[in-house]
DNA sequence: CCGGTTAGTCGAAACGCTTCGACGATCGGG
DNA sequence: CCCGATCGTCGAAGCGTTTCGACTAACCGG
């Protein structure tokens, strides 16, 4: 409740000088500094973030759009949001949460354009992404976390699938896999252009013609339900599958629960990797689920950091990849003997 | 950019009259506000958030205090996250994340006195939570989400804990349970006050007590591990337990585990109640989990109306608790045969 | 036809801070 | 010993709103 003024009051100084002091924009003799901070401690004196968000246009807040889509929010995404809360804390910075999609291209405008935010950091960025535009138009900096097809000019920081998807794929055909069935997100999401199940996606095609094997790939449901739908096709269109590579942390228990339903223990029979996985969902399966394990808050960190970076003037644009670690736990192992050679350039029948 | 000045000389009127349109404080004639309104879309004016803020003592922006505690965020608080920002953002409010817990004491001072928020709503409260003093010490509105011990004068939407466990052991017994073992959250977290955690003990030694059973409790730490350990400790205890109860969403998944490890079915050998869980953690056990319905993003939506009418004026105090919903899935079936006899006093040994 | 409302508008004073220009005092170099 | 910097401080002008008091014109009842 006490302002500047009564500050400089108590101090014997004036108003400019209190503030030169909590900005340290002017020099200050150490006696006065001394004056003025006692006057502040008596007074229990703090700045007024409105005002001082007036007077030099920056609020201190930056904003997290955040949409709040069907899919939810798995435990993945919560640590995003909980790294970059850290993050703008730390340095002193609020974030604001906002449910803005690509599809509230207006509200997003309104929130940009009222100045309340001094930057934004994106979440499930889509392969095409209207926010972009409208932020760049309001001259609002900002950064994402995934990445929009064409990154020129932009900040960005996102998993990299590629690697991802390479590292499981090898871990699975080193252990003898050759029938690998790769479960992504629904088609309906895909087509949306959700980013990380197009990039997975044609990682799998390309980590699979690389030991000249055959891509098979299954869209499943964001549920449970959508898991045990999808191993149900996949059991039909190669039922001579021994490795499940799964995209989708909510079809992934559904997964397991159709094999156990079917008699296929894991990872005897047939061995399960997760991707972008955090350590605490691997862990609720049993046995305990082998996966890439997501950066998880890093991400959000390291997106809050390069923002800030950005609007302090230190540091340009911010372009990184995070790989997922491979983590084994007990839903991998070497695959069945297979009936045929060892040795062979294992091109696999249609 | 374009500035109230802007509008009003584009109008050919004065500033005052512009925020008169905007804020319908006094009579405008609708000529006047035509050319006003034509202005400002002409101009693509919106109100700056900072003047607005400190000309109203108003920031349009509320708190969510979120501690980030070792227990993580699961998917039923992710749910009051959500609830709670789509509530602010429907009344035109914006939500601020803030993980600030009850230790971070003056952290909470310095944001409260900074008047960047009009208001807060607590998650995590802890039964004796230092938080609220602060707050109530500067005079910002707030809303509990949980409730501490002594209510009196404060505002807070809680899950009825009490309606929630009764309903529960109520299930249970009508299909023929009598050796029921609680797992609750860890004993650190009980002895730091956790409300759910006291408050479920509590009603679950009444409600035994009504059947004349006795209450087995044990504590868990909060993942896979400490549920494998709590069932370990629990078979030990109480041998010949025929349902468990489980409060804690991460213990859960390695409840069912040792539970499969020790050759225990469930539903058949074991039932299994999930307390307030969200469906789609339900789902992804398999048998899916019979389980209390945690009110889910309805607490956080309920709180920040609260919040909001109190900021308002309208509506003083609120203080509501919501029940969980028992849905019945496959986890729970009636008790194996009863060895004795099934009309007893049920006086069980010790 | 006049005094009192009321509708509609304006100018100016906040709101609490930052920052610019100015000014006296101190200081060092030539 | 003087001149130009530099240090430390002050007053005032913003920043973009809201809101208060005042003023004009129209309106109404008596």
């Amino acid at each position: 409740m006490a302002t500047m003024h009564d500050v400089a009051r108590l101090a014997r100084v004036s108003v400019s000088t209190v503030s030169y002091v909590l900005t340290g924009t002017r020099p200050i003799s150490d006696a006065t500094r001394a004056r003025v901070l006692e006057a502040m401690a008596e007074l229990d004196y703090q700045p007024n973030a409105m005002a001082r968000g007036l007077a030099t246009r920056r609020s201190r807040i930056v904003g997290l759009l955040m949409p709040m889509s069907e899919r939810g929010f798995g435990a993945t995404e919560t640590a995003f949001v909980t790294g970059a809360a850290a993050a703008a804390s730390d340095a002193g910075y609020h974030l604001v949460l906002s449910p803005i999609g690509a599809g509230d291209l207006d509200d997003l405008r309104r929130l940009a354009s009222q100045r309340m935010v001094d930057g934004v950091a994106l979440m499930e960025v889509q392969v095409e992404d209207g926010r972009v535009g409208v932020l760049q138009e309001t001259g609002v900096p900002l950064v994402l976390i995934g990445r929009t097809s064409d990154t020129t000019g932009l900040s960005y920081v996102d998993i990299d699938f590629d690697q991802t998807v390479r590292e499981a794929v090898d871990h699975l055909v080193g252990l003898g896999h050759r029938r690998i069935v790769y479960v992504n997100h629904s088609a309906a999401t895909i087509a949306a252009g959700y980013g990380p199940a197009l990039r997975t996606r044609e990682s799998f095609v390309a980590a699979m013609a690389g030991y000249g094997l055959e891509p098979v790939m299954i869209a499943a449901e964001d549920s449970a339900a959508g898991g045990r739908a999808a191993l149900a096709q996949a059991m039909t269109q190669a039922p001579d599958l021994t490795a499940v590579l799964a995209m989708n942390e909510n079809a992934i228990f559904g997964i397991l629960a159709e094999l156990a339903v079917r008699g296929r223990a894991v990872p005897t029979d047939v061995s399960v990797v997760s991707m972008v996985t955090s350590p605490a969902v691997a862990e609720l399966a049993h046995p305990a689920l082998t996966a890439m394990t997501s950066p998880g808050s890093a991400l959000g960190r390291i997106a809050v950091e390069a923002l800030l970076r950005q609007l302090d003037g230190t540091g340009g644009h911010h372009q990184q990849l995070l790989p997922c670690a491979l983590e084994v736990r007990g839903s991998t192992c070497p695959a069945a003997r297979p009936d045929n050679e060892l040795s062979g350039t294992g091109a696999p029948g249609g």
